[in-house]
DNA sequence: TCCCGGAGAATCCTATAGGATATTGGCACC
DNA sequence: GGTGCCAATATCCTATAGGATTCTCCGGGA
């Protein structure tokens, strides 16, 4: 979390940000370390406590984390951690996330050139976290669950997609994609295979590069269907 | 307003709401009718005033609002009407929500026996509203914008779609197609030719009602296709 | 032993107050 | 006449207080 990849391509002004939007990253955070038990319940004023803030904004940053699912209000009665992803879930979350994947890379396919560019880079930093996450994975055994270079990890695959999602030039597929993206994240730690699925994933992503140059269209589509359905078969073997 | 149709399946308990899931609906509401200038500042203060209550749960609607697309807020500045759906996003709308359907449609086949008579109960009441706005269209001249009937028949309408994409039995498939909803509402009032297209529409849902009975796997996806083939044109020649 | 009811505590929800920030209008100055 | 600066206002944002609701626990009765 040293550097803001926020793409925001307007103005450099650095609007500054009000306090509930801290408190939504710090709760971002804290769900996706996989530290919160699955269905414990979220007080309002424990976490206003915890941060140091009063309950005001850690109510709105609440608000607005319930449309992503991690976390399910019941009026009255207060918010509670999102149960955890069963087999079914999993299935049905990969189901639509490959729906959205292909048709995004469909209508990416015409604009290959102006973001093949950024692809690569992004590759780039995917290949670079990898590097480090095998690198820790080697000195230090087994590291914790929530360790930092893995969430880094994570952020970079995610971004490589976010990339291609975001050349099919469709604010509602890209809108879609990112009210998936918290769960995906939950999913990739729930079964905990990220670790040893870092060479596949790179291998697959380079395909996927790969099928863009060749000028072909469909090889693209075909090569993110490939990665995807591995993603699935990895993830699912882990339940 | 007079029913709630919110078709809550699970147990007959109807939990209390707190008081800002009102000012949800009351916001809803206002900004569905047409009346708010797209673009205008939302007062935060000006919105409890007018509703009668204090500026805390205003807020904490509006947060809710927000990832709906249909207000946009700016740190520490405030929330806007969203602007207009210009040409490009319409299409690029109605291209995402082909996409969607057409997945939901492919998903919802095999379970056509048990939601074939919810999808009719739901034609029939879209034929009622239709029925309903026809009359009122021919007693009085043009009816106003946001008129209540046909609010309802725009519910109506909406609602067979959600039978089918429930019927693919994929909770993100729904979660992104109610992420949709308010566009699709927005775009069927900003290009106001819903009161002409109630024969097509309605005459389009038949045949994807047939479509489902024939027994033909592909024949759904197909006469689904064709109706929003025809929603798009019917929308984008208007503007 | 099991079930029921009530007191207390914890929590949520709304209202209000005050500090912080952005916007607007006017005035001096070039 | 145009531009920049400064006060005044409006608005947002956060903190706190108090009412309303729900949960917990414990004791009495069947």
């Amino acid at each position: 979390m040293t550097t803001k990849p926020n793409a925001r391509a307007a103005a450099g002004s650095v609007d500054r940000r009000a306090l509930r939007d801290g408190v939504y990253d710090a709760v971002l955070e804290m769900l996706l370390d996989g530290t919160t038990p699955p269905g414990s319940s979220l007080s309002i004023d424990s976490l206003a406590r915890e941060l140091g803030v009063s309950p005001t904004p850690v109510r709105e940053a609440l608000v607005q984390m319930e449309h992503t699912g991690l976390v399910s209000r019941t009026a009255l009665k207060g918010y509670r951690v999102a149960p955890p992803l069963g087999p079914e879930q999993m299935a049905e979350l990969l189901d639509a996330r490959t729906m959205l994947e292909l048709a995004a890379v469909e209508r990416a396919v015409p604009h290959t050139e102006s973001f093949l560019p950024d692809l690569k880079i992004a590759h780039a930093e995917h290949v670079l976290s990898a590097h480090r996450v095998r690198r820790r994975q080697q000195q230090h055994g087994q590291p914790p669950k929530g360790y930092a270079d893995l969430r880094e990890y994570f952020n970079a695959d995610w971004e490589f997609h976010l990339v291609i999602i975001r050349a099919a030039r469709n604010r509602f597929l890209l809108q879609m994609a990112e009210s998936l993206s918290a769960h995906v994240h939950r999913l990739r730690q729930s079964a905990d295979l990220g670790v040893y699925d870092l060479d596949q994933a790179v291998a697959e992503h380079a395909e996927i590069i790969a099928a863009f140059e060749s000028g072909d269209d469909l090889a693209p589509v075909e090569a993110m269907r490939s990665h995807l359905a591995g993603v699935a078969e990895r993830s699912l073997e882990q339940a």
